[in-house]
DNA sequence: ATTAATTTTAGAATTATTCCATTTTTAATA
DNA sequence: TATTAAAAATGGAATAATTCTAAAATTAAT
């Protein structure tokens, strides 16, 4: 494992957010000033590979990389905010429904976050006639 | 709903696969000589905030379509092939663990195909050292 | 028939990611 | 320690997916 390896590790396992390769090529940039965005590829696949970082895809999104301690995803189908959540574990009902082997699975909860909520009231009062049909 | 929109919706309904906008593209061209991807994309996203259709992405691949019919999905880890499945409904289980009000999930199952499966064993023959850490 | 609104078109622009050839770094060995 | 081989990083070009923009075409409303 190289130093630009165990630093890109290093910060998306201090990440609380869901960092995608130019996010984390930024905050390489902060420890080594001559870092390109190759590099960050190709680390990132191969941290990847090893099975030491996640990589979660949201439909119109960048891929983002996150820490493999299991738990959940909160998409917010408004401003496409993603978060954390912790829920009961899977894997032993879907691996008894499926009946072939599975390597892990990846739950996403669509909704819309307080702030998208708050600010889609505000729009549909009556007077407002705004955003009418924005949403991601 | 324009022409238009309503051929993709049948396209992307009589499909089995999980068309992406480019193949969504080419079938629409058999009805629609002239039309261009700007079209397809424009359409796509009103189908889909409509919630007409589903989007689905899985790391690394172009967003796909899929219809809205409650199904999950197998991800070959190795090949990238998605498959559909229909594993028991989590939305109340999901909607009491959770408190606030939830639009849909997306469960994403990954394991490793058949195709993939068997092609592996071949290259792990001892005398065979291709391909040792090929995976997307 | 006229106007306004919506959709489509064509092509440029942008973004995310990969590829490739060269240089640099690291590790292994004489 | 010097030499070599292997792996990683660099810089930049290339590609793929998607969005944007402005003009043209179509549709709907008056």
């Amino acid at each position: 494992m190289t130093k630009n390896a165990r630093y890109i590790l290093e910060i998306i396992n201090n990440s609380q957010s869901h960092l995608t390769a130019e996010q984390v090529y930024l905050l390489l940039k902060e420890k080594n000033k001559t870092v390109v965005q190759a590099t960050v590829y190709n680390n990132l696949s191969f941290l990847y590979r090893q099975g030491l970082i996640r990589k979660i895809s949201v439909e119109g999104q960048p891929d983002r990389y996150d820490n493999i301690i299991r738990h959940d995803h909160l998409i917010c189908r408004n401003c496409g905010k993603i978060s954390d959540i912790t829920l009961a574990d899977l894997t032993d009902s879907l691996q008894c429904q499926i009946g072939f082997p599975i390597l892990s699975y990846d739950l996403k909860i669509n909704y819309i976050c307080d702030a998208c909520l708050k600010q889609k009231q505000e729009n549909e009062r009556p007077d407002n006639h705004e955003n009418e049909k924005k949403s991601i």
